[in-house]
DNA sequence: AATCCCTACAACCGCGGGTTT
DNA sequence: AAAACCCGCGGTTGTAGGGAT
Protein backbone atom coordinates (compact mmCIF):
# COMPACT_ATOMS: atom_id res chain seq x y z
CA UNK A 1 0.00 0.00 0.00
CA UNK A 2 1.40 3.77 -0.79
CA UNK A 3 1.52 5.44 1.89
CA UNK A 4 1.55 9.32 2.12
CA UNK A 5 4.79 11.35 2.92
CA UNK A 6 5.32 12.13 6.45
CA UNK A 7 6.37 15.00 7.55
CA UNK A 8 10.38 14.30 7.17
CA UNK A 9 9.70 14.27 3.69
CA UNK A 10 7.93 17.64 3.06
CA UNK A 11 8.85 21.36 3.81
CA UNK A 12 7.17 21.00 7.11
CA UNK A 13 8.29 22.32 10.72
CA UNK A 14 10.16 19.52 12.95
CA UNK A 15 11.64 19.87 16.38
CA UNK A 16 10.73 21.38 19.36
CA UNK A 17 7.69 23.79 19.42
CA UNK A 18 7.57 27.39 20.14
CA UNK A 19 4.88 29.09 22.58
CA UNK A 20 3.46 31.06 19.59
CA UNK A 21 2.88 27.47 18.26
CA UNK A 22 1.31 25.96 21.19
CA UNK A 23 -0.83 29.02 21.30
CA UNK A 24 -2.26 27.98 17.78
CA UNK A 25 -2.69 24.89 18.50
CA UNK A 26 -4.68 25.39 22.01
CA UNK A 27 -6.77 28.49 20.33
CA UNK A 28 -7.86 25.93 17.08
CA UNK A 29 -8.60 22.64 19.85
CA UNK A 30 -10.65 24.73 21.67
CA UNK A 31 -12.35 26.28 19.29
CA UNK A 32 -12.86 23.73 16.40
CA UNK A 33 -11.64 20.38 18.29
CA UNK A 34 -9.42 18.08 16.70
CA UNK A 35 -11.68 16.67 13.75
CA UNK A 36 -8.89 15.62 11.31
CA UNK A 37 -5.39 15.92 12.58
CA UNK A 38 -4.46 15.38 8.94
CA UNK A 39 -5.86 18.87 8.40
CA UNK A 40 -5.74 20.46 11.27
CA UNK A 41 -2.45 21.81 10.79
CA UNK A 42 -3.21 24.17 7.61
CA UNK A 43 -6.17 25.62 9.08
CA UNK A 44 -4.81 26.42 12.15
CA UNK A 45 -2.19 27.94 10.53
CA UNK A 46 0.92 25.74 11.66
CA UNK A 47 4.04 24.08 9.49
CA UNK A 48 3.43 21.12 11.15
CA UNK A 49 2.57 17.93 10.06
CA UNK A 50 -0.85 16.62 11.87
CA UNK A 51 1.14 13.88 13.27
CA UNK A 52 3.62 15.88 15.45
CA UNK A 53 -0.05 18.65 16.36
CA UNK A 54 -1.42 15.30 17.48
CA UNK A 55 1.46 14.12 19.33
CA UNK A 56 1.80 17.75 20.71
CA UNK A 57 -1.74 18.13 21.83
CA UNK A 58 -1.90 14.34 23.37
CA UNK A 59 1.31 14.16 25.15
CA UNK A 60 1.80 18.31 26.73
CA UNK A 61 -1.02 20.69 25.81
CA UNK A 62 -4.16 19.18 26.27
CA UNK A 63 -6.10 19.39 29.61
CA UNK A 64 -6.32 16.79 32.12
CA UNK A 65 -2.68 16.68 31.90
CA UNK A 66 -0.68 15.65 35.32
CA UNK A 67 2.58 17.05 34.99
CA UNK A 68 5.57 17.17 37.75
CA UNK A 69 6.96 14.29 39.68
CA UNK A 70 5.16 10.65 40.18
CA UNK A 71 3.82 9.67 43.13
CA UNK A 72 4.70 6.71 45.09
CA UNK A 73 1.03 5.25 44.28
CA UNK A 74 2.01 5.80 40.64
CA UNK A 75 5.28 4.27 40.04
CA UNK A 76 4.04 1.50 42.22
CA UNK A 77 1.29 1.06 39.76
CA UNK A 78 2.96 1.28 36.72
CA UNK A 79 5.47 -1.31 38.02
CA UNK A 80 2.85 -3.94 38.67
CA UNK A 81 1.69 -3.35 35.84
CA UNK A 82 4.48 -3.73 33.02
CA UNK A 83 5.34 -6.79 35.18
CA UNK A 84 1.72 -8.05 34.19
CA UNK A 85 1.37 -6.37 30.56
CA UNK A 86 4.75 -5.40 29.63
CA UNK A 87 5.59 -2.26 26.86
CA UNK A 88 1.66 -1.86 26.71
CA UNK A 89 2.02 1.61 27.88
CA UNK A 90 -0.98 2.90 26.43
CA UNK A 91 -3.05 0.65 28.74
CA UNK A 92 -0.72 1.32 31.48
CA UNK A 93 -1.35 5.24 31.18
CA UNK A 94 -5.38 4.08 30.86
CA UNK A 95 -4.96 3.30 34.46
CA UNK A 96 -2.85 6.62 35.83
CA UNK A 97 -5.38 9.41 34.93
CA UNK A 98 -3.41 12.68 33.74
CA UNK A 99 -0.33 10.55 32.75
CA UNK A 100 0.48 9.61 28.99
CA UNK A 101 2.08 6.82 27.33
CA UNK A 102 5.18 8.53 26.05
CA UNK A 103 5.51 10.41 29.73
CA UNK A 104 5.25 6.73 31.65
CA UNK A 105 7.40 5.20 29.04
CA UNK A 106 9.82 7.78 29.46
CA UNK A 107 9.48 7.47 33.35
CA UNK A 108 10.22 4.00 32.92
CA UNK A 109 12.96 4.11 31.11
CA UNK A 110 15.11 6.78 32.79
CA UNK A 111 14.12 5.47 36.63
CA UNK A 112 11.48 2.84 37.30
CA UNK A 113 14.08 0.18 34.74
CA UNK A 114 17.03 0.60 36.81
CA UNK A 115 15.06 0.65 40.29
CA UNK A 116 13.04 -2.65 39.03
CA UNK A 117 15.97 -4.24 38.03
CA UNK A 118 18.31 -3.52 41.27
CA UNK A 119 14.93 -4.68 43.17
CA UNK A 120 14.67 -8.11 41.73
CA UNK A 121 18.34 -8.59 41.92
CA UNK A 122 17.93 -7.93 45.83
CA UNK A 123 14.70 -10.22 45.56
CA UNK A 124 16.87 -13.05 44.20
CA UNK A 125 19.45 -12.51 46.17
CA UNK A 126 17.30 -12.77 49.56
CA UNK A 127 15.44 -15.35 47.83
CA UNK A 128 18.42 -17.39 47.71
CA UNK A 129 19.41 -16.89 50.91
CA UNK A 130 16.03 -18.08 52.19
CA UNK A 131 14.07 -14.90 53.02
CA UNK A 132 10.32 -15.48 52.52
CA UNK A 133 10.23 -11.60 51.47
CA UNK A 134 7.54 -11.47 49.45
CA UNK A 135 8.23 -9.55 45.75
CA UNK A 136 5.90 -6.76 46.56
CA UNK A 137 8.24 -5.69 49.55
CA UNK A 138 10.12 -4.12 46.22
CA UNK A 139 8.07 -0.84 46.78
CA UNK A 140 9.84 0.08 50.47
CA UNK A 141 13.72 -0.16 48.97
CA UNK A 142 15.80 2.06 50.46
CA UNK A 143 15.69 3.29 46.90
CA UNK A 144 12.00 4.80 46.23
CA UNK A 145 11.66 6.48 49.46
CA UNK A 146 15.19 8.13 48.84
CA UNK A 147 14.00 9.07 45.45
CA UNK A 148 10.89 10.55 46.67
CA UNK A 149 12.66 12.86 48.98
CA UNK A 150 14.44 14.07 45.84
CA UNK A 151 10.95 14.02 44.05
CA UNK A 152 9.84 16.85 46.61
CA UNK A 153 13.18 18.65 45.65
CA UNK A 154 12.60 18.66 42.62
CA UNK A 155 8.75 19.86 42.61
CA UNK A 156 9.52 23.28 43.18
CA UNK A 157 12.44 23.87 41.05
CA UNK A 158 9.82 22.80 38.03
CA UNK A 159 7.94 25.28 39.64
CA UNK A 160 10.83 27.91 38.87
CA UNK A 161 11.59 26.65 35.89
CA UNK A 162 8.15 26.43 33.98
CA UNK A 163 8.20 28.27 31.13
CA UNK A 164 4.89 28.17 30.33
CA UNK A 165 3.31 31.13 31.51
CA UNK A 166 0.62 30.92 29.17
CA UNK A 167 -1.29 27.84 29.94
CA UNK A 168 -0.93 28.78 33.80
CA UNK A 169 -3.05 31.95 32.88
CA UNK A 170 -5.43 30.02 31.15
CA UNK A 171 -5.47 27.35 34.05
CA UNK A 172 -5.40 30.20 36.88
CA UNK A 173 -9.04 31.40 36.60
CA UNK A 174 -10.49 27.89 35.83
CA UNK A 175 -12.45 26.45 38.07
CA UNK A 176 -11.13 23.89 40.10
CA UNK A 177 -12.78 21.53 38.57
CA UNK A 178 -11.92 21.44 34.66
CA UNK A 179 -9.46 18.88 35.05
CA UNK A 180 -11.69 16.44 35.90
CA UNK A 181 -14.52 17.71 34.00
CA UNK A 182 -15.90 15.87 30.74
CA UNK A 183 -13.57 17.02 28.05
CA UNK A 184 -15.32 18.45 25.00
CA UNK A 185 -12.94 16.70 22.93
CA UNK A 186 -15.21 13.81 23.87
CA UNK A 187 -17.63 15.06 21.16
CA UNK A 188 -16.59 14.50 17.18
CA UNK A 189 -16.41 17.62 16.21
CA UNK A 190 -17.31 19.65 13.48
CA UNK A 191 -16.15 23.77 12.98
CA UNK A 192 -19.12 25.66 14.58
CA UNK A 193 -19.81 27.24 11.77
CA UNK A 194 -20.81 24.05 9.62
CA UNK A 195 -22.67 22.92 13.31
CA UNK A 196 -24.75 26.50 13.34
CA UNK A 197 -25.33 25.71 9.06
CA UNK A 198 -26.85 22.15 10.08
CA UNK A 199 -29.08 23.61 13.14
CA UNK A 200 -30.11 26.22 11.36
CA UNK A 201 -31.78 24.22 8.58
CA UNK A 202 -29.52 24.89 6.07
CA UNK A 203 -28.59 20.72 5.61
CA UNK A 204 -30.51 18.23 3.35
CA UNK A 205 -31.33 15.06 5.10
CA UNK A 206 -28.54 11.79 5.22
CA UNK A 207 -26.78 9.78 7.03
CA UNK A 208 -23.97 11.82 7.65
CA UNK A 209 -25.95 14.93 8.10
CA UNK A 210 -28.11 12.80 10.80
CA UNK A 211 -25.14 11.89 12.46
CA UNK A 212 -24.07 15.66 12.55
CA UNK A 213 -27.48 17.05 13.52
CA UNK A 214 -27.18 14.71 16.69
CA UNK A 215 -23.69 15.41 17.42
CA UNK A 216 -24.88 19.11 17.26
CA UNK A 217 -28.03 19.27 19.11
CA UNK A 218 -26.25 17.63 21.66
CA UNK A 219 -26.26 19.30 25.01
CA UNK A 220 -22.26 18.40 25.72
CA UNK A 221 -21.46 20.15 22.48
CA UNK A 222 -23.27 23.44 23.23
CA UNK A 223 -22.57 23.72 26.91
CA UNK A 224 -18.90 23.39 26.12
CA UNK A 225 -19.53 26.60 24.33
CA UNK A 226 -21.79 28.48 26.50
CA UNK A 227 -19.55 27.07 29.12
CA UNK A 228 -16.77 29.13 27.77
CA UNK A 229 -18.72 31.88 26.94
CA UNK A 230 -20.34 32.23 30.52
CA UNK A 231 -16.74 31.55 32.93
CA UNK A 232 -14.31 32.93 29.83
CA UNK A 233 -11.59 31.05 31.38
CA UNK A 234 -9.78 31.11 27.81
CA UNK A 235 -8.00 33.99 28.67
CA UNK A 236 -4.68 33.27 26.48
CA UNK A 237 -6.64 33.26 23.36
CA UNK A 238 -6.12 37.47 23.74
CA UNK A 239 -2.90 36.57 22.85
CA UNK A 240 -3.60 35.70 18.98
CA UNK A 241 -7.08 37.65 18.39
CA UNK A 242 -9.04 39.96 20.33
CA UNK A 243 -11.98 38.97 22.51
CA UNK A 244 -15.64 40.72 21.53
CA UNK A 245 -19.06 39.65 22.08
CA UNK A 246 -19.21 38.14 18.79
CA UNK A 247 -15.90 35.61 19.67
CA UNK A 248 -17.75 32.46 19.00
CA UNK A 249 -18.93 33.57 15.70
CA UNK A 250 -16.81 35.53 14.24
CA UNK A 251 -14.55 34.19 11.65
CA UNK A 252 -10.98 32.55 13.28
CA UNK A 253 -8.29 35.21 12.48
CA UNK A 254 -4.82 33.54 12.83
CA UNK A 255 -1.48 34.66 11.61
CA UNK A 256 -0.03 33.24 9.20
CA UNK A 257 2.66 35.25 8.35
CA UNK A 258 5.49 32.21 9.44
CA UNK A 259 3.76 29.76 7.01
CA UNK A 260 5.83 29.00 3.75
CA UNK A 261 3.43 30.05 0.48
CA UNK A 262 3.49 26.77 -0.52
CA UNK A 263 1.18 25.57 2.00
CA UNK A 264 -1.20 27.99 2.11
CA UNK A 265 -4.63 27.69 -0.16
CA UNK A 266 -5.51 30.74 -1.52
CA UNK A 267 -8.14 32.10 0.43
CA UNK A 268 -11.70 32.42 -0.51
CA UNK A 269 -14.24 34.91 -0.97
CA UNK A 270 -16.06 35.89 2.41
CA UNK A 271 -19.81 34.42 0.62
CA UNK A 272 -17.48 31.21 0.24
CA UNK A 273 -16.18 31.21 3.84
CA UNK A 274 -18.15 27.94 4.90
CA UNK A 275 -15.88 27.83 8.96
CA UNK A 276 -12.55 30.01 8.48
CA UNK A 277 -10.96 32.82 6.95
CA UNK A 278 -8.75 29.52 5.61
CA UNK A 279 -11.27 28.18 3.68
CA UNK A 280 -10.37 27.49 0.54
CA UNK A 281 -12.67 25.88 -2.27
CA UNK A 282 -10.14 23.65 -3.81
CA UNK A 283 -8.82 22.03 -0.37
CA UNK A 284 -12.28 21.37 0.63
CA UNK A 285 -13.16 19.83 -2.63
CA UNK A 286 -9.90 17.35 -2.06
CA UNK A 287 -10.60 16.80 1.53
CA UNK A 288 -12.66 13.51 2.68
CA UNK A 289 -14.72 15.76 5.10
CA UNK A 290 -16.32 17.51 1.68
CA UNK A 291 -16.98 13.41 0.22
CA UNK A 292 -18.75 12.77 3.56
CA UNK A 293 -20.57 15.83 3.65
CA UNK A 294 -21.14 17.75 0.13
CA UNK A 295 -24.93 16.55 0.56
CA UNK A 296 -25.35 18.84 3.10
CA UNK A 297 -24.01 21.78 1.19
CA UNK A 298 -25.59 21.55 -1.89
C1' DA B 1 35.91 28.81 32.50
C1' DA B 2 35.70 25.15 29.31
C1' DT B 3 34.70 20.70 28.07
C1' DC B 4 32.84 16.28 28.54
C1' DC B 5 29.47 13.11 30.05
C1' DC B 6 25.07 11.73 31.66
C1' DT B 7 20.16 12.10 32.38
C1' DA B 8 15.52 13.26 31.33
C1' DC B 9 12.11 13.87 28.26
C1' DA B 10 10.10 15.97 24.06
C1' DA B 11 9.55 14.70 19.60
C1' DC B 12 10.18 11.82 15.55
C1' DC B 13 9.51 7.69 12.90
C1' DG B 14 7.73 3.45 11.03
C1' DC B 15 4.32 0.32 11.39
C1' DG B 16 -0.16 -2.00 12.02
C1' DG B 17 -5.08 -1.80 12.68
C1' DG B 18 -9.34 0.05 11.50
C1' DT B 19 -12.30 2.68 8.44
C1' DT B 20 -13.77 4.73 4.21
C1' DT B 21 -14.12 4.98 -0.66
C1' DA C 1 -11.66 -6.67 -2.91
C1' DA C 2 -8.36 -3.46 -2.56
C1' DA C 3 -6.58 1.05 -2.49
C1' DA C 4 -6.31 5.12 0.22
C1' DC C 5 -6.42 7.22 4.32
C1' DC C 6 -6.29 8.28 9.33
C1' DC C 7 -5.11 7.26 13.96
C1' DG C 8 -2.63 5.36 17.70
C1' DC C 9 1.19 2.68 19.46
C1' DG C 10 5.83 1.59 20.76
C1' DG C 11 10.73 2.04 19.66
C1' DT C 12 14.13 5.31 18.95
C1' DT C 13 16.49 9.67 18.50
C1' DG C 14 17.76 14.47 19.46
C1' DT C 15 18.79 17.85 22.57
C1' DA C 16 18.70 20.86 26.64
C1' DG C 17 20.35 21.18 31.08
C1' DG C 18 23.08 19.94 34.97
C1' DG C 19 26.98 17.81 37.22
C1' DA C 20 31.73 16.20 37.11
C1' DT C 21 36.33 16.86 35.81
Amino acid sequence: MVRTPSCEKSELKKGTWTPEEDRKLMAYITRYGCWNWRQLPRFAGLARCGKSCRLRWMNYLRPNIKRGNYTREEEDTIIRLHEKLGNRWSIIASHLPGRTDNEIKNHWHTNLKKRFRKNEVTLTKSIDSGSNQDRDTFQNDDSVTSDHTTATTNENLLKDQDDFDFVDAYTETVNENIWTETYMDDISYAPIEIMQNIVNGSSQGSDTTETLNACALSPQSFSSESLVKENDHFAFLEATQPTSENFWTEPYVVDLSHVPNELLAPLATESDDYFSPLYDADLWNQSNLHDSQNSFFQ
